[in-house]
Formats: C-alpha cells, structure tokens, sequence
DNA sequence: GTCTATAATGGGATAGAC
DNA sequence: GTCTATCCCATTATAGAC
C-alpha cells in the first residue's frame, strides 16, 4: 500500500477525517496556526477566519477550542503509524528498518503532516491531563515498532548504546529538524538527511 | 575555574542577576512557571505570586511581562556559554572535548538552570522577533563552540556525518532529555546518560 | 450549518497612595 | 518598592434568528 491508499483506508474507517470535508479542512488549518502562532496565541476568530466562518459558527463542530487541538494531534497519531508500520514492513533487515523509520519519521516531520507532527511536539502541554493521557496510548503503539528495531540491531552487536536512551534520542533529534530543514531552499533532499542521520550513528551509507 | 565561580564572576559583572536578589529569584522563579505552564498561560499574577507581591508591584522591576521571558533567556544563554567554554577548555583531545560539550549542554538542560533552558527551547516562539534576533546572537557564540569541535573530529575521520547537521541533531537529542530524563528516579547518571550519547555515535566509553 | 450579537471572564498594564 | 484599585481590552463560549 503507498502512502495515498493508506489514507483512503484510514478516512473510509473514519479513523482521520476527510482532509476535503468540512472538519479536515478546520483541522489542517488549525495545525498551521497552530504550529505558526502556538496554540494559546491562535484565537477561535483566527482558525474560523481561515476557513471563511464565524468564530460562533465554530462551535457546531466542536465543543471546545482544547477539543480542535486534541483531534489535530489524535488523526495525526493514527496517520502516522500507519505509514510507519507500512514502511518497516517493506524493509528486510534490521538496519534497513531503521533507515524505513527514520525516513517516515522526516516525513512526517518534515511532509503534509509535518504542521501537525510540529503541533504535537511543542503544543503538549496545552493539551488538558485527560486528554494527554489518551494520546500517550496512541502513541505507545508506535513507539514499540522503534524499539524492537532498536533491539535487533543491538543484539546484533551494530548499536553500542541502550535502545531506550537511543529512540528518545532520535526522537529529540529528528522532531528537532522542523526547526531548522528546509528541503525547498535546495541543499539537503531528506534521504540525504537520513543518510546523515544514519551516518552520525555509525552506519555509512549503502554505494 | 568551577562552576560556582563562573557564576560569580558573571554576577559581579551585572551580566547575570544575583539568585538571592529580588531580580534574580523572580527570573528563577519565572523560569520555573514558563516551563510547567508554558509563557502565555502563565500570568502576570501567578509570577508576582511565586515571589510574594501583588500583580501591579511586578512592574516597577520589568516594563512588560515579554521582558522577563527574554531576561531569562539571555541569563541563561550567558551562563551556559561561560560554563560550555570552561568544560571545553579543560579537555584535550577532539573525542573529549565533544564528550565535555554534551556533558555541559545536558547538565544545563537537566541541572539546576534546567528549567530556564527548557524556557529557551519551548517558548521561543513568544519572543517578539526584534527580542529573538538579540538572543540569537548570543546563542552563535557557543555554537560555534560545538562545530569547532566537531569539524576536528570530522577532519580525524572519526565522525561520518556533517558537523552542522550533527549539531543541530545533537541540538534536538539532548534538549528533549529535560522531557523524559529523571536522574532522581535512580538508573542513568548524568555522566551515564553522557555515556549513552556518545556511544550513539559510535564513541566507546573509555576503561 | 452559518449568521449576528453579546454574555462572561480573565488578562496585561497603569495610577496614585503609602 | 509595594499596595490597592481599576482601566481597557481580547478572549471563549452561548443564544437565538435565519
């Protein structure tokens, strides 16, 4: 499955909305602003005004503003595994299932979901502890996929450190690059950037 | 020089605020309340709170509520650069002097200015621009520290990678710690956790 | 399902007394 | 240098018409 069909099938399951109906343009936007202005500095008149509403015609769709915020990073989380799981899978050995994952994870950092991926990192705290707690649980499900990867290849004696320390590391690291990649001003293409990544840890690239 | 006497030094040149002042324990506490609640849903009464006063007294010491953000990040950046340059100095070879620079930057992240540094990577956005140009500048000075160092090691062959882009990987490793690193929890020492760093890049620990 | 109008609250900042 | 009192404004959310 590439990456189109898998978000047909993720739509036709209603598990992310529609990104051309009403809700899944209010949640794109909203990651924007989000990611742009923070969330408590982007206003309910500032994410209706982006699709061509009232801010009192906002609240048909959703309850609260913590509640557009919450399903930005739930649709985001639920996309995203998807697309990993499906990477890793096409991938047959331990260092090329990290280099799959890797891939996907600056993809999605650095892709279309990349406002929402940057919303989930730096926007956490605003999110209310319930909510938190049900996000936490999505995200524990692809995080096993990292560290069993991680395991492989240090039972394989080609990782020196602990796979824990090593996917907290990576994950500092490769959401860090939202800060600072720019693909469009030329210089690095992201499978550069994930050579680069492979090579700060030791694994020179394939010739 | 150690620690405790960089600090003094920076404080009787008025570069940072004396801890013990009335100044200096409002940034400390402001620090503290920026990185549990974030800067915008912190208020200007919860700050004057933490030390004691009333809402209105804050702003006989800062004009606005924005300046105290940007006072705690230019202290902090000040201090860590006088502490990073001192831990550098005293090592010797390339691989120590890296070793020294991580060691720094996630004791800063992680000890006692901890929260500030927290501050300086997750608020950033809440600096007014002219305010984020100012404390970019000081940050150059000890970035340029790091790809010194690394650019030695890339020139010895022990280091794959671009020293740019690893730093601004290693930038994004050991900031996020501050989310997940708990040395009081028993387990990694800080020296421990600077060992696992290393060794994620392929650097053995010495015996 | 969107509009207009507005309620209700909480925020940053100021003024002047002490 | 801190207090009290308060201004002024922006914000989230609601109500009811269309």
């Amino acid at each position: 499955m590439n990456p189109t069909q898998i978000l047909n099938a993720l739509i036709s399951e209603n598990l992310v909305s529609d990104p051309n109906g009403a809700r899944g343009r209010l949640l794109k936007e909203a990651a924007r602003l989000f990611r742009d202005k923070g969330y408590e500095r982007t206003t309910v008149r500032d994410l209706a005004a982006a699709v061509g509403i009232q801010s009192g015609s906002l609240f048909h769709h959703f309850r609260t503003k913590e509640e557009i915020l919450k399903a930005v990073m739930v649709e985001t989380i639920r996309l995203n595994t998807a697309l990993m799981q499906a990477a890793m899978d096409a991938a047959a050995t331990s260092r090329d299932k990290l280099r799959a994952l890797v891939r996907a994870e600056l993809e999605s950092v650095n892709g279309q979901t990349g406002e929402a991926m940057a919303v989930l990192v730096f926007e956490w705290r605003s999110l209310s502890e319930e909510s938190q707690a049900e996000v936490l649980e999505l995200r524990d499900i692809y995080e096993q996929l990292w560290l069993d990867t991680l395991q492989a290849l240090r039972d394989e004696g080609r990782l020196l450190a602990d796979p824990f320390v090593v996917r907290r590391m990576l994950t500092g690291a490769l959401s860090w690059t939202v800060t600072w990649y720019r693909p469009e001003r030329g210089g690095l293409s992201l499978d550069g950037l994930t050579d680069q990544t492979m090579a700060m840890m030791g694994f020179a690239p394939e010739h």
